[in-house]
DNA sequence: ACGAATTTGGAAGATTTATTCCATTTTTGT
DNA sequence: ACAAAAATGGAATAAATCTTCCAAATTCGT
């Protein structure tokens, strides 16, 4: 039997496709769909490995309610629904105690523990840096440096890659971009006029150089953005808005992937920005 | 029924028992079950979204011979075993995924959602790393540059935020290390002399001069590590071992996060190399 | 307040999936 | 090389899970 509407409302194709389909009809569901989608929305890791029954019962729901929920959001029942969420797992859900005692007993010894260690806290920080991101104060930094007559970058030491594929970003991107304290050159505050914008990397400990730079540049009221792992450093005071990182150390040692992760949608948010409005 | 031997061998209780009662029996078992274990062991996070059927189907058996496997495990049957990942993967909070998506539906155009994006597809590149990595080859990189005198660093445009953190990690862990290229010089071969390494970085599109120079200290006899986000490039022909990490990419962009993982894991296996050697 | 349309609960039925069984093949010990 | 023991494949059976159906309850429009 056809569908009686003309457009027969696909399935969603992806797990957040489905979540952006929950939202937009969720306010017209009557009240036992309306309890699935609610419980759905905030239980949505449960589908792969649960089954209609438990997720009804979950949703204080009859079973073939939630099946018509199912349906309502595209779907021809639960079990495609669920094939959705089993096949992302699959692709996304690495297993890293197993993988690092695979490592282990495959001869090799160090190096390839040491990258299994790294990639398990890359994992760490970026969970974690989604999970404290403020997508707001994001914005303003994106929108502070996005009407800058020209970026000027800064960040040594550890920082410095940070900066340095930053500057390449916007470069591609035709921003116009300066990374600073690259070249022998002393003072660069010269070089950073009115109508600019810094953004300043720094993290524990402080380089002074930076910390100085970018204290300079604020009281030519210039503004500053900063990018930190930590929200009490001396950053805090001197930028206009400060973003924060925080990696996962594997002993002695980091991966700057969170900082890079943010530092990049930050380049990519600039240029977009700059796009439009050329 | 009471089981015939007086130890009724009881089922695991979490997957790291599992897996330890995996590796235990795993060499005493006929083939079809070795089979069975084998394919378990490298693929353990599929328990919790597979059918006997798909599994039987991986390990290339029937579903009777690994019933009979997970029998053999101390389980009454299959679902026994898959409802022990089902728990794990429960308690196990992936409210991440849920945040993820969150974000990346919520208004919030621009950064945010930006972020979610490079964030998700982070993961996925250190999965593949991780998938992908050849521990021996990386181990042998990493003997290669530690037994060299001075370790060279190249990589321009988008490589350089990789070897400007190896560099600095080399720097702190006093491993004679130089970076080249970075400052209007144009011919740096003299500087490398024999005994030393070279370390070089590039991707598609692959800039020549890192090629060149690579290529010349080939034929110089000095070794040559290379990294790379593909193995078909012509740094496979020129390096003596390339190593490869791809990223998954965001529209036009990417984040260097496998890259800068699998290098910083090399800086650091030299780094403990040298140190044991002094 | 009344009838029509929608929503709901529960149970029946269809389908998928797990499990067992046993005849046949392979391995083991002598 | 032979018999006994173990392992295997495939099909038959049992269990669970999904899906549909429809009478009863609720909501909605007038």
């Amino acid at each position: 039997m056809p569908a009686e509407d003309g457009a027969p409302t696909m399935a969603p194709e992806s797990v957040s496709e489905l979540i952006e389909r929950i939202d937009a009809i969720a306010p017209t569901l009557p009240k036992r769909l309306g309890q699935s989608a609610e419980f759905l929305r905030h239980n949505i890791h449960l589908v792969a490995v649960s089954t209609v029954a438990d997720l009804a019962a979950g949703a204080g729901v009859q079973p073939s309610a939630f099946m018509r929920f199912c349906q309502v959001l595209g779907f021809s029942g639960f079990s495609q629904m669920q094939a959705l969420f089993r096949a992302e797992y699959r692709e996304l859900r690495p297993d890293y105690a197993e993988r690092l005692s695979q490592l282990r007993q495959s001869g090799a010894e160090g190096p390839g523990r040491l990258a299994a260690s790294f990639a398990e806290a890359g994992h760490k920080s970026l969970v974690s840096l989604m999970n404290d991101l403020d997508a707001a104060r994001l914005a303003t930094a994106a929108r502070l440096l996005a009407s800058a007559g020209t970026v000027h970058l800064v960040g040594l030491r550890r920082a410095f890659a940070i900066v340095s594929y930053m500057g390449y970003l916007l470069d591609k991107m035709k921003v116009p971009a300066v990374i600073h304290r690259t070249s022998g050159q002393i003072e660069s505050d010269h070089a950073i006029r009115k109508g600019d914008a810094l953004f300043a990397v720094s993290f524990t400990p402080f380089s002074e150089e930076t910390l100085e730079l970018a204290a300079r540049t604020r009281r030519r009221k210039v503004p500053v953005v900063a990018l930190s792992d930590t929200v009490d450093g001396p950053l805090a005071a001197t930028a206009d808005v400060l973003l924060v990182a925080r990696e996962v150390d594997v002993g002695a040692f980091r991966v700057p992937t969170a900082a890079l992760t943010l530092a990049t949608s930050l380049a990519v948010a600039i240029g977009q920005s700059r796009e439009k409005t050329d």
